[in-house]
Formats: structure tokens, C-alpha cells, sequence
RNA sequence: CGCGGGGUAGAGCAGCUGGUAGCUCGUCGGGCUCAUAACCCGGAGGUCGUUGGUUCGAAUCCUUCCCCCGCAA
């Protein structure tokens, strides 16, 4: 029977939470999320989806304010766990944390370590049009996203696939893999691979400045940045006077005349811009100010766009 | 009381300095074409989100409530 301490805060989060809570082999002695905050409209407190499911299931949930004032770590040496399961918890440790349990602090970072060290693997995975990516599981160090590694899983990425769907089936992969992994630290036969660092790269948070869509890029690019970019923060183009969130969109005809940025075609089939690369790119779903998402064929009947004239800017 | 946008035919919108409603698509019927995401003719379909009020008269002005969306993460 393993004591954890469980670290974590969104739905990802959440999914390998749950996992622990079903394991026959873990006592979940306290779980540890950020602070609530106001959010959503009316700016109401939600509690985050761990903390829901903590409380749910009566276990302690502890949301210290700060990591390095000492509160924390008097936290944790209270809870005396065996083990700290960190995953998603959107904050960093300091040492005397996460080397404290007995076995240390374990992650699960949903990257194939050591590539996409850092804040949205996920999203940078898809943006960058990569054919693969997983989970991996490790021993934490000083150093975010740097300790051994344990185990990794792969999956193939879907052309069309959203960073969200992707996160859905990552999470319940991580969920596995912590599983797995936990059980093979207690019986002392989990492997401690070092990274290699000469091949680490990182991916910072994402923020609003890479929403637009630049029209010069080649199709899949475009493509690309439109799925790995949902469901947050979601890309965008201006359209005629109005800032459009563009949700699917799918490849067009090679276009060699048009400039990039050129709506081509505007029909029930959608909206076709010409993009970089002489090719173009069909907005299939979109989403105005104020407005609900709708297909581009609907958008279409109440604002004329005219082929040929208007550009997405 | 965090800020802002919106609720009008099946869908997307216009009308909103007041006089019982219009556009595009879809749909139904007919026609044209070798053919088409094409075109032509005709029809159906709305108590303009809800409550109360102002007015001779409100989708259009004020008010109550409900619902949706964006910002913020």
C-alpha cells in the first residue's frame, strides 16, 4: 500500500486522480491544487476539477497560496506520504518537497520527454504538425520537466485532431502509465532512465498573440495551428470588419494566382482562402463576436462574403 | 452586483431616430439543361425570448425575468 500525496489541478489532472482513487494499491492521503479563483461569467468560484473530485471522495485537499514559504512543506512532512504524484499541477516545487517521501515525487508530463519540456505539450505537439507524442512518466528534479524518466507510451496524432481531443485520450494514457508506473516503484523494478538533454526542447504557456492566422503559411501549417489551438485560445483572422475564431477548416485546391489571404470561394462547401505555397485552406467552422459557433455555409447566408474580393487579414 | 455582445420564419442575418416585417440559404411545387455547388417561376413558413408600462399604434422607447456568447484562466 502506497501513501500519496497527490499534486494536481485541471481535468488532466483529474483522470489520473481518479485512476489512484480506483487502485486497490493507494491510499490517497491529501491532494494539493491551486487556489480557487474567480472564473467564468459572473466570475463566480469553481473549484478545480481535482478539488471537486477530492472532495467528493473525502480527501483532504490542501490549496497553499505559495510552495516556498514553508507552509507547504509543512504540509506535506504532516502528510508524511510515501510518494507525490505531481500531474498538471501548474506550479513549481522547491526541493525540500519533492525530495522529501521516501520515493520521491514522481510526474506525468504529456510529452515524450525530453522533447516538450515545459507548459503545453500538448498544444505545441499539434501546432507543430508532429506525427506522434505521448506520455511519459518520471522522477522529478529541481530542474522542471529534467528528472529520469520512467516509462513513455506513444500515439499517433490525428490529422485533424484538436489539442482538446487529443489532451482527452493523453489523459486517460497518463492515467495508465501512473498506474503502472507507481506499482513498478513500490516493487522496486522501475527503470531510471537520465534524459538526454542535448535533445530537450521547450515549449513556453500559450497566450492570445499566436491566434492570428497567418495567411503566407502553407496550408498544413495554417491547418495545424487551427486544431492545436482548441479548445484555448483558438485561432483567429479578420474577415471583412469582424475578428472571426476559425474551429475546423480542411485543405483546399492548389491556388497559384490568388494572394495569400484571398477568399476564393464562399459557398455551402465553406470558405476557402488562399494560403501560402500557391495552396488554400477551406474554413469550415467559425465563430463571430458575440455569436455562436456555426459552419461556415451559415455564417455565409447572413454576411456576404464575395469570392475574389474579400481577404482575411 | 467584474466588463461587453446577442435573442426577428428550419439556419444565418437586416430592420430598431415607432405605423402589425424583409434578405440570403434551406424547404415544397413547377420549368430549363448532356450536366452542375448552376439558373428561372411559384408557394409554405414568424403572436419579432419573457413580464409590465409609455402611446391612437412598438420588433422598434422604458421595465422584470429567462437563455446564449465573448473577455478573464
Amino acid at each position: 500500500m502506497l501513501k500519496v500525496l497527490f499534486m494536481g489541478t485541471p481535468d488532466f489532472a483529474a483522470e489520473s486522480l481518479k485512476a489512484l482513487i480506483n487502485d486497490e494499491n493507494c491510499e490517497i492521503a491529501g491532494v494539493f491544487t491551486k487556489p480557487d479563483r474567480p472564473s467564468g461569467r459572473g466570475m463566480s468560484m469553481v473549484f478545480s476539477p481535482v478539488k471537486q473530485l477530492a472532495l467528493d471522495n473525502g480527501i483532504p485537499v490542501f490549496q497553499p497560496p505559495k510552495m516556498r514559504d514553508g507552509t507547504a512543506a509543512a504540509i506535506v512532512r504532516d502528510v508524511d506520504p510515501d510518494i507525490i504524484v505531481v500531474v498538471a499541477f501548474g506550479r513549481i516545487l522547491p526541493d525540500e518537497i519533492i525530495y522529501y517521501p521516501k520515493y520521491g515525487s514522481v510526474n506525468i508530463h504529456a510529452s515524450l520527454l525530453p522533447k516538450y519540456r515545459g507548459s503545453s505539450p500538448i498544444q505545441w505537439s499539434v501546432i507543430n504538425g508532429d506525427a506522434v507524442t505521448g506520455v511519459t512518466s518520471m522522477y522529478m528534479a529541481t530542474e522542471m520537466d529534467t528528472g529520469d524518466t520512467i516509462y513513455s507510451v506513444e500515439t499517433p496524432i490525428g490529422e485533424f485532431e484538436t489539442s482538446g481531443e487529443l489532451s482527452d485520450r493523453l489523459k486517460v494514457m497518463g492515467a495508465e502509465l501512473l498506474i503502472r508506473t507507481l506499482r513498478d516503484i513500490e516493487e522496486g523494478k522501475a527503470p531510471r532512465i537520465p534524459q538526454e538533454n542535448s535533445k530537450a526542447t521547450y515549449v513556453s504557456m500559450l497566450d492570445k498573440s499566436i491566434c492570428p492566422i497567418d495567411w503566407n503559411e502553407p496550408a498544413r501549417t495554417i491547418i495545424k495551428k487551427i486544431y492545436g489551438l482548441q479548445p484555448w485560445p483558438v485561432a483567429v483572422t479578420v474577415l471583412g470588419e469582424r475578428e472571426l475564431k476559425i474551429y475546423s477548416a480542411d485543405y483546399g485546391k492548389k491556388n497559384e494566382g490568388s494572394d495569400p489571404g484571398t477568399v476564393i470561394r464562399a459557398d455551402s462547401a465553406g470558405i476557402e482562402v488562399a494560403c501560402g505555397s500557391g495552396e488554400s485552406v477551406i474554413i469550415k467552422e467559425l465563430q463571430a463576436p458575440g455569436k455562436k459557433r456555426m459552419t461556415a455555409s451559415a455564417y455565409l447566408n447572413g454576411c456576404r462574403i464575395i469570392a475574389g474580393k474579400d481577404k482575411c487579414h
